[in-house]
DNA sequence: AATTGTGAAATTGTTCACAGCA
DNA sequence: TGCTGTGAACAATTTCACAATT
């Protein structure tokens, strides 16, 4: 019923998982689902569970939990899942070729339109109907300007360079996967996918431990 | 001074990135740095990096800041590197063969010293000095038993299983790229790479600001 | 004069516990 | 009776602000 509580930042993330379990239990023919069961799959809380559901809407109902197919189609909606959202990738080195080739994207809702690279070895290199253009050409792209999703796979020394033209380019949202805090204006949203980071977070872990 | 207080556990990702920048600035040259930088160039407040580092010990100075050289082997010292972490990976597919390829991993102070996979093909494949072996194969290993760091990079079906085998040959730390919540024993870390959770946060924002 | 280290305050996020509904 | 939705309690994290230090 209330829609102007202050929403936790992590509450759109688990949101994704919430989604991805009842989808889960939607094809093992299951109809409806508790707060305590989604807890138990997600290894959260049910009060976290029913407290995150609840920022965003009443979707349950009192003594028999969720139904799947109702609390399904609310989350793919709050997810904006419904649109095939198109995102450009800077960067078609190890990462960014691993990327193109996943094919799980497309059936999430994601597609990489264009691709991009300097290197002259991999501008014009083709994958499926995507072929990789000039970093350079990434203003000139007409169509660069619809996707507001960017994936930056590029070496450290060139992502800031790079997030520059695809704040230029209208780019809204940017995954990098590059080790540098990049530096964007306000409205546009990052966020890194750090290697060596989580790395470092298990070597302090097993350093302390033993 | 103060070793016994609550350390937030983002505390230990934000050190990595005090690392990062300034063994940047060491290699430009420069010698001491003081909070107020280093936030600027994580893009954090001064009294967080301040806070930070004070959790680990009283590395700077008052009025002058931090000495680099010794602010960088303080953080190196506590994030575990100075040892080469060897690392299990399971799943030779896009991911999994990208990582292989990344040469950033030894730099970094870690190595990719096991690749298992359960597809024909991939088992044999050469990269480097490594062979992928049979994810069958993963208990008989007596180097199994050194590596305390896996990836598992595998289909969401197949995760789980992989993650029970690893967690049983005396893994503790794992980096899961496969979209499932991996239940494990206590002890076992697991640290979450979803990019369709990084994707639908942003198609979150995307479908709400317009 | 500049800048740290840190209690205390403020803010943000999670869990409790229960009234109210199906 | 079983389970949601939620205000209130609690816990964790960040920011403030300033005494202490070089």
């Amino acid at each position: 019923m209330n829609e102007k509580k202050r929403i936790p930042k992590s509450a759109v993330s688990r949101l994704s998982l919430y989604l991805r379990e009842i989808q889960r239990l939607e094809k093992d023919g299951r109809d409806r689902v508790s707060s305590t069961e989604l807890g138990e799959f997600t290894d959260l809380t049910d009060a976290q569970v029913r407290k995150d559901l609840s920022y965003f809407g009443n979707f349950g109902t009192s003594g028999s939990g969720y139904e799947i197919a109702t609390l399904k189609a609310s989350l793919r909606k709050i997810l904006g899942k419904g649109a095939m959202w198109p995102i450009v990738l800077v960067g078609v080195g190890n990462i960014g070729s691993a990327l193109l080739r996943y094919p799980g994207f497309k059936h999430e809702g994601f597609v990489i339109k264009e691709a991009y690279d300097v290197d002259r070895n991999k501008i014009g290199v083709r994958y499926d109907e995507l072929v990789v253009k000039d970093v350079a050409d990434i203003n000139k792209n007409e169509k660069g300007k619809a996707a507001k999703i960017a994936i930056i796979a590029v070496p450290e020394k060139a992502a800031q360079d790079v997030a520059d033209i695809l704040v230029k380019s209208n780019v809204k949202c940017i995954l990098n996967f590059a080790p540098v805090v990049l530096k964007v204006p306000e409205g546009v949203t990052v966020r890194n996918i750090d290697l060596s980071t989580e790395l470092e977070n298990f070597s302090f872990l097993l350093s302390f431990s033993k």
